[in-house]
DNA sequence: CACTCATTTCTGCTCAGACAGAACAGGGGG
DNA sequence: CCCCCTGTTCTGTCTGAGCAGAAATGAGTG
């Protein structure tokens, strides 16, 4: 029975402003308290465990990590002699922001694009037309299309890329002849 | 009374689409609707407008005008004759993103790097070292310095600056020597 | 084939945030 | 100087997300 495995300070710590944080990101706060413990966790933990570190409810750490896993950033993991599911969090923190990003992307900003295409395209047929609307929603579009195709682009390089890139600052809009 | 201005299907199915998105987005859903509302309207709107409109309290609408404001992409404005504040939506796109993104940083980023920083050192002077923990928050730090950094550096580029660098694609990055 | 252990699903309660309506404040204009 | 128009703040209600505990499911073992 209870391990008990007690979180230091600074693990509580972060693990509480990792959920505060989710809120304000549209993210159940036990839900990133989970992802927060799983991710400074050294090895992966047992459902258990998470309920008695973080004194929720069973069942609530068994929806969260399935949420988690949703999002495919969490993933079970088997112990050697040990029957319980274990869960990891993706280490790599790139690849863990990327994975969100995308996620986000296919969720909110896919079904973005196409209800704005949609309502240019039924604005297009209307019978009285409302230029000024499909102005606004035409920019948003571009906007959209725009910063969408960017990150597509963007994703596949390398972290060291674009940490290089990113160092390289102003020098590199000026490589590229791109200055303001 | 009641000039009764009724949205067309079109805009309405924008603005509700927009307060969904809100919510996954950790805004009030009445919230974003103003937003969405002042963003396609043609002309500052005032508050009974919006009230009649969006069919929500008026005291709603006092205090979520105010929270779009503290975000600061929709301002007071005065039109001669009438005594009523009107209020109108940043219109720029590219400009209302980085409104967002700048107050988002401030709000949520700055916080999170600072903790980072603080659990750090209260880690460095704790009897027992937590190498571990350690190790994953300094990635942590290490990832949002980089991006923020990135990301202030990015936000005073022209939009088209932008977008001229993001059609070039992968292109830039064999200019820049940074190919995968 | 029953029993145990682990996990998921179901059900109902709780509480925080969202909201409406009322009360309040103030500032021009008649 | 008073009253009306506008906007804000306050207060109570309500809804839905979040959650705990119970019940159900399943999987492995003796």
């Amino acid at each position: 029975m209870s391990e008990e495995r007690r979180l230091s300070p600074v693990q509580e710590k972060f693990i509480l402003h990792w959920g505060e944080m989710g809120i304000q990101w549209g993210i159940n706060r036990t839900v990133a308290q989970i992802h927060a413990l799983l991710f400074i966790a050294p090895r992966p933990l047992h459902a258990e465990e998470i309920t008695e570190t973080l004194g929720v409810a069973r069942s609530n750490v068994s929806n969260s990590l399935k949420e988690l896993q949703g999002w495919g950033i969490v993933r079970r993991v088997h112990v050697m002699g040990d029957r319980r599911d274990h869960f990891e969090s993706l280490k790599d923190v790139w690849e863990l922001f990327r994975t969100i990003a995308d996620e986000r992307k296919k969720r909110e900003v896919d079904p973005t694009l196409a209800l704005l295409r949609e309502c240019l395209a039924e604005s297009d047929k209307a019978l009285v037309r409302d230029s000024h609307t499909e102005g606004r929603l035409r920019e948003l579009l571009v906007f959209f299309e725009t910063t969408t195709g960017w990150y597509e682009r963007l994703r596949g390089w390398s972290p060291s890329a674009l940490s290089q890139l990113a160092s390289m600052g102003d020098r590199a809009l000026k490589l590229l002849g791109l200055g303001t």
